[in-house]
DNA sequence: TCCGTTTCAAAATGATACATTATTTAGAGA
DNA sequence: TCTCTAAATAATGTATCATTTTGAAACGGA
């Protein structure tokens, strides 16, 4: 078979897992990532290591000081609500476009992976959901018909600080709801109605992550006339 | 003074030598560059090279294929697509909020900051040009209210592929047009009509940029249901 | 000549070891 | 307890080497 085998290098399946850890929340925010211990940890000498943090550097997801070592990023909110307002943006105009691109069968297939993903919530397999729900999602993204576009809307996903939601999971109702309700209007070909349901489910998504970090009342945050 | 000295690190010195190599155009897009080669040019160990070229590939400034080493990023039309519908969403976004919040001082600011750029423009003085539209542009974006939003544009401008543009500069006519509907709108208060300007404008550069590379006639590739 | 295979050199990756320098910690002395 | 000093720690940088892969050159048969 002509298949070309992807041969992922050493420092990149360092880069990958350490990636998913800071975002899991396995590894909190400010702790110390010294190259030695990494070494040891991923079975590997410290070179492939120091690229690796070079590179988790360069997206913002650790931090590193001159001679004193590197340490997991810290929260920023305020980032955190920039990727908010680019996601809301940038995912619901794909989904404008998606809208009028599927077909009945990749419909059913959406429709498939809904039911899945409602099944990993009820039990609490969390892994598995939002596996599904990023599947779910990028399954409208990927058929807007620009690959591009859904490149960059996969970068915003992965740089996205995930671990904000972890103490507090979404109520599981309102996502299920949310994603019902894009489905349908998907369904139903209104690109208008899916693009609107998509910026509800990440407005209030947004909304309670703010309420719970700034204590304010929940007023949308991405009306142009508010804060 | 409790000044902290920015103590840089040779890895530091080598990426931001090479990032200014690359935007410059002393290397062109496609050059490989190799480690040692590297290493000898900038009197260094390979250790400090390796680390700057994975800080690099992360920017996207540089791709590197597994064992076959890295290049300058060439030009990536597609890429350059998404990025235009990014900036022409979040831009637009950020318009409409500034819109609402400039004061009428700030507006006759905004007004001389056009004319100089007017100015610019009509003595060819291309470098003052491109640095008074980005600050007419970033005047606006800067009171939206939202300052993390405002460095993310800040970095779509900065990866933003300008070297495309290079050749065939946009005609000044449109430009400057469009820039006074935008004053224009923003002095009215209307929001709306500011970020369908500000759109406007995005779209209009990129069908130009699209047709002289695709040959396709200009239908507006932002609507949902081209391409 | 054209095409496929073999061989070989170059380069990236990874592993060690060590020097240098700055930071942190531990401890002695006040 | 506080401060200063000294050792330990850790990051950075240099130097070499083994392994693996790629790219190209050499080779040989149709």
């Amino acid at each position: 078979m002509g298949m070309t085998e992807a041969l992922p290098t050493k420092r990149d399946q360092i880069v990958d897992e350490l990636r998913r850890l800071i975002l899991s929340g396995n590894l909190p925010r400010g702790a110390k990532l010294p190259q030695d211990e990494l070494a040891r940890q991923f079975s590997s000498s410290i070179t492939p290591v120091r690229e690796a943090l070079r590179a988790l550097e360069a997206e913002n997801l650790v931090v590193s000081e001159p001679r004193r070592g590197v340490r997991v990023a810290g929260i920023n909110f305020e980032r955190a609500k920039a990727t908010y307002i680019i996601r809301r943006l940038t995912e619901s105009y794909a989904m404008r476009r998606a809208a009028i691109r599927l077909s009945p069968l990749e419909l059913r297939q959406a429709e498939l992976l809904l039911d899945e993903l409602n099944a990993a919530t009820a039990r609490h397999d969390s892994d598995s959901a939002r596996q599904l729900n990023k599947r779910f999602h990028f399954f409208f993204y990927e058929r807007c018909g620009i690959p591009s576009l859904v490149e960059e809307i996969d970068v915003l996903w992965r740089v996205f600080p995930w671990d904000l939601l972890l103490d507090s999971p979404e109520p599981a109702e309102d996502s299920e709801t949310e994603h019902r309700a894009m489905l349908e209007a998907v369904r139903a070909g209104d690109a208008e109605a899916a693009g609107l349901a998509l910026e509800h489910h990440v407005s209030r998504s947004f909304i309670a992550l703010n309420a719970r970090y700034t204590g304010k009342p929940p007023a949308d945050p991405f009306d142009i006339a508010n804060d």
